[in-house]
RNA sequence: GCAGCCGUAGCUCAGCUGGUUAGAGCGCUAGAUUGUGGAUCUAGAGGUCCCCCGUUCGAUCCGGGGCGGCUGUACCA
């Protein structure tokens, strides 16, 4: 035998940036899934399902380069040399749907979807390489109401999440106004170009470096606390005042009100067509806001939000979580948004040549998540976990087979223990499963023709009282001998007092 | 990607200024305590001391390279 051959053995490991969830996290998602769905629903959009990965081409203009084949994306080819990726959002995948499909849509067309999505970036706390999203987005439809609709409709999500009014904040923004300010002071570039969003990344960042960090980022460029330099935009000092005069006019007292906030940036666009353009969205969309009675604790205005990326066209918004968040040694942990989105009247127009406005917002499901999840609001553990019946006896497994199909047919969670250990790790096992009730049937109990109902429970409060060994095994806690006929209804008795003692529960 | 710090049991860590069989606590598996989850006692399993190369009589420890993790930063279409 070949030594290496028989050493070898595979590292049992999850890829970085990816997870395992159990059953907790699982059914903590679906249940936030189900509250975003009910949401979406009552806004009257519809489910659709794309594929996990589509041909690269469709996706974007990342097709894999030769030094890096799968930066950003993961892709592979397929038998016949085409490249296909895995989505990294469900925008894009959106965007060829309708490509695909134009003329048999209703237009306006309004879509929901949630799935994992891929990212092959460098995970950190609440980034994985693999991730949820729950998206809605409204294609073919011109005008902010729809822009509108996303931020009260993320907000509305939030609190069905659980997250209370004030604890988030919906923050937008518009691209024209952006456009406005850089047109006013001069600085050369069309959207898209380097400088351009060099500019906006760095007033993205006001939130996290401060006004120096934006002010070196808008010129020279910045040192981190690492050493690391980033390089900067190389503005003049004057072009960064106003850059910096304007990101601040949006936060702190003088963003107390939406409407002045858009006053203050009138002065900002200047005599810019497309600033007051994009200043005449946003009032229109704060007088929706208003009559629909989204005040400031829901949704602002706010200077800093831009969005990195390049495909917007106008609307921009995230939502973020406005309490700090820490880790398990209590270190503070910085979450991206937990949601965003905005207008892209460009991303079907790839494929069909005509301008197709939409706009859409996408929740970070895994993100959210995992930040409920640290500060300790994520409801885990609500269901109950199904009656054990223990099996000692290996000649009596057809009548512990009968017990446990009569729960089951009563409508209660119940288990045979399939295991091969002896009575006491039968118990054990119940008790990690965190059981409420342990069947026991013994030959004692076969001969009087019971079976002991153990209230695992009741027992395990009780032992807090009990320091003795006998005393804890003698007095068999809360278990109680039935006959055998009874077991349903005993065992459904015993739940209904759990039930009440827990007192929650629907 | 760039920079800093760090890699010893499932987890948290100790240890060795380079020397035979590398340890603890918790966890895990079992035994004792009448056929009973907690507590207590006993035993057991579990390690290529991240990997490779070099220095050395000898490397978990020293040097170089790699890989992985964390943090910051960049990127995030």
């Amino acid at each position: 035998m070949n030594k290496s051959q028989k050493s070898f053995r595979p590292k049992a490991r999850v890829p970085k940036g990816l997870r395992d969830m159990s059953a907790g996290m699982v059914r903590a998602e679906e249940r936030m899934l189900a509250r975003i769905r009910e949401v979406y629903e009552r806004y009257g959009f519809d489910p659709l399902e794309t594929s996990a990965f589509e041909y690269a081409d469709a996706l974007g203009k990342f097709l894999p380069d030769e030094d890096r084949p799968n930066e950003g994306v993961f892709s592979f080819q397929d038998d016949d040399e085409q490249w296909l990726a895995l989505r990294y959002d469900l925008t894009a995948p959106l965007a060829r749907y309708v490509a695909e499909n134009y003329d048999a849509l209703p237009k306006p067309f309004r879509r929901y979807q949630t799935g994992p999505v891929w990212r092959n970036e460098k995970p950190g706390p609440g980034r994985f390489r693999q991730f949820t999203q729950f998206d809605a987005d409204t294609v073919a439809a011109p005008g902010v109401a729809a822009d509108a609709e996303m931020c009260m409709m993320g907000a509305d999500c939030l609190e069905a999440l659980g997250i209370p009014r004030g604890s988030y904040r919906i923050r937008a923004n518009n691209r024209k106004v952006l456009d406005g300010l850089l047109e006013r002071i001069g600085i050369a570039g069309e959207p898209g170009s380097t400088t351009y969003m060099t500019v906006l990344r760095a007033i993205d960042k006001y939130d996290r470096l401060g006004r120096k960090g934006v002010e070196l980022l808008l010129g020279p460029g910045r040192k981190d606390e690492s050493g690391d330099f980033t390089k900067g935009a190389g503005l003049s000092p004057s072009q960064i005042t106003a850059v910096v005069d304007y990101v601040e006019s949006g936060v702190g007292e003088g963003a107390s009100d939406r409407k002045l906030v858009l006053d203050g940036w009138r002065n900002v666009v200047g005599e810019s067509a497309i600033g007051r353009e994009g200043l005449d969205e946003l009032a229109e969309m704060d007088a929706l806001f208003t009559a629909a009675g989204y005040g400031l604790d829901r949704i602002e205005f706010n200077s800093w939000i831009v969005r990195g990326l390049g495909y917007y066209t106008g609307p921009v918004f995230e939502s973020d979580l406005l309490f700090e968040v820490k880790d398990e040694v209590g270190n503070p942990v910085r979450f991206g948004s937990v949601g965003s989105g905005g207008r892209y009247d460009g991303l079907v127009e790839r494929f069909k040549g005509v301008k197709v406005p939409a706009t859409g917002f996408s929740i970070g499901v895994s993100r959210l998540q995992a930040a409920l999840e640290l500060l300790g609001k994520l409801d885990v553990e609500d269901v109950l976990a199904p009656v054990v019946v223990l099996t000692l006896d290996a000649a009596n497994m057809a009548g512990y087979q009968a017990m446990v199909s009569e729960l089951r047919a009563a409508g209660i969670r119940a288990e045979l223990y399939l295991g091969g250990s002896g009575m006491k790790a039968q118990l054990k096992y119940a008790d990690k499963r965190g059981a409420p009730i342990a069947v026991i049937e013994g030959e004692d109990e076969r001969t009087k023709g019971e079976v002991t109902l153990k209230d695992l429970i009741l027992g395990s409060e009780m032992s807090k009282e009990i320091e003795d060994n006998a005393a804890w095994r003698e007095g068999q806690p809360a278990q109680v001998a039935v006959p055998r006929a009874r077991l349903v209804e005993e065992v459904t008795a015993m739940l209904a007092r759990h039930r009440s003692v827990r007192g929650h529960h629907g």
